[in-house]
DNA sequence: AAGTGCGACAACCGCAACAAA
DNA sequence: CTTTGTTGCGGTTGTCGCACT
């Protein structure tokens, strides 16, 4: 049996306000305020709404002080960090926007400051396949000048250029229904860094110092990690995604951290949340626009391959898989070589394809080659 | 000038949390 | 403790106006 209705559907007017209604409604609530009880005022003062549509008008548009559109570039940036941090959680967001309302702010976001950020992060990226590119060709006209087969590639190859989540740790890769394990790629030490410089380049803004510079200080507490509990927070993360080493994204590298000392990191595990979600936004905008992405000819496809290569001859136990699932990557069409510029390298693994390593490795398979597979991680 | 597509914004809907009875 | 009502929130849809063909 469900819910009765707030109101009496058929009695209530829906769709814009008209000035009139307005009136009454600010008018009764600036005298008597709304008593309380949304739901009883609309009949109070004769409105043929629903208290909650009074609710959301008084709320979004009529109540004092609010201000409508011309975002400043200190609100882009305090609303990109937040929801890197904190994710949609619009309510949160604009408590620290004074005279900003949630669904001004969702709907900004929806609208124009994702579209905002994927552009920079498409241009980004473009460049950084551009100069990819040019660099692999050299490297090509090396291995076929000396016939090398091989000739590997340098080991700071893709360093200048990586894309977002190569900045991370390598994940364990599951094949078959096998879960594999293989140690991390990026030089640990560097993690933080990374994982920092990941965030800043999606456009949040993390804080080492005191240095918040916003309209209001943040409120949230995760909104940077200047505080000691903060820092102590992100550092166990990392002390312990080194021990399993074992993360695709930093939002992964959290939650198996998290499973993996038992410790709440609850505010940590909040803070990496608009992290996915932007990754699976991001992703899905891409694969809901497969047009001109070839597999055979793709970057991720020759990366991967490069990395094999690679990963195999350093004596290095890897496989390699996408987690495109069904996804098509037929038809052409207008989204061209600047999406394909965040198509390049896929995340190897996806968050729900991760399991804690437990059996061993079968020497047979066709994925792995190496003998000498020897887990390092503490599962 | 008419039709179409798209972006921006307002409003609605359903769900969950919370409070009161 | 359970039921019922209210509020708050986030996702989604509807509408309007502008730009383009």
């Amino acid at each position: 049996m469900g819910r009765a209705p707030c109101c009496d559907k058929a009695n209530v007017k829906k769709g814009p306000w008209s000035p009139e209604e307005d009136a009454t409604l600010k008018s009764y609530i600036e005298q008597h305020g709304t008593g309380g009880n949304w739901i009883a005022l609309p009949q109070k003062i004769g409105l043929k709404r629903c208290g909650k549509s009074c609710r959301l008008r008084w709320l979004n548009y009529l109540r004092p002080n609010i201000k409508h559109g011309g975002f400043s570039e200190e609100e882009d940036n305090i609303i990109c960090s937040l929801y890197i941090s904190i994710g949609s959680r619009w309510s949160i967001i604009a408590a620290q926007l004074p005279g900003r309302t949630d669904n001004d702010i969702k709907n900004y976001w929806n609208t124009r400051l994702k579209k905002k950020l994927l552009g920079k992060q498409r241009k980004e990226h473009a460049q950084a396949r551009r100069a990819n590119n040019t660099l692999k060709q050299e490297i090509m006209i090396k291995r076929e000048s000396h016939d090398d087969q091989s000739f590997n590639l340098p080991a700071g190859f893709l360093i200048n250029q990586t894309p977002y989540w190569q900045d991370l740790p390598v994940a364990p890769v599951m094949v078959n229904n096998q879960n594999y394990y293989h140690p991390p790629q990026v030089p640990l030490k560097d993690d933080q860094a990374s994982i920092k410089n990941f965030l800043i380049k999606l456009g949040g803004r993390f804080s080492d110092q005191t240095t918040t510079t916003t309209a209001r200080e943040f409120q949230y507490p995760m909104a940077d990690i200047s505080s000691a509990g903060q820092q102590q927070a992100y550092s166990n993360m990392l002390n312990a995604s080194s021990a399993t080493a074992s993360c695709t994204t930093a939002y992964e590298q959290f939650q198996s951290t998290h499973e993996y000392d038992g410790d709440d990191h609850g505010a940590a595990t909040t803070m990496f949340q608009g992290l996915e979600n932007l990754q699976a936004e991001l992703w899905q905008l891409i694969y809901s626009n497969p047009q001109e992405i070839d597999i055979g000819n793709s970057e991720s496809f020759n990366y991967g391959m490069d990395q094999m290569v690679n990963n195999n001859n350093n004596g290095s136990t890897t496989t390699a898989t996408t987690t495109t699932g069904n996804n098509s990557y037929a038809d052409s069409g207008s989204w061209g070589s600047e999406m394909n510029s965040f198509m390049a390298y896929p995340p190897v693994v996806a968050v729900s394809d991760y399991k804690p390593y437990q059996g061993t490795i079968p020497q047979d398979s066709a994925f792995v080659e190496e003998s000498s597979y020897v887990p390092t991680c503490g599962v």
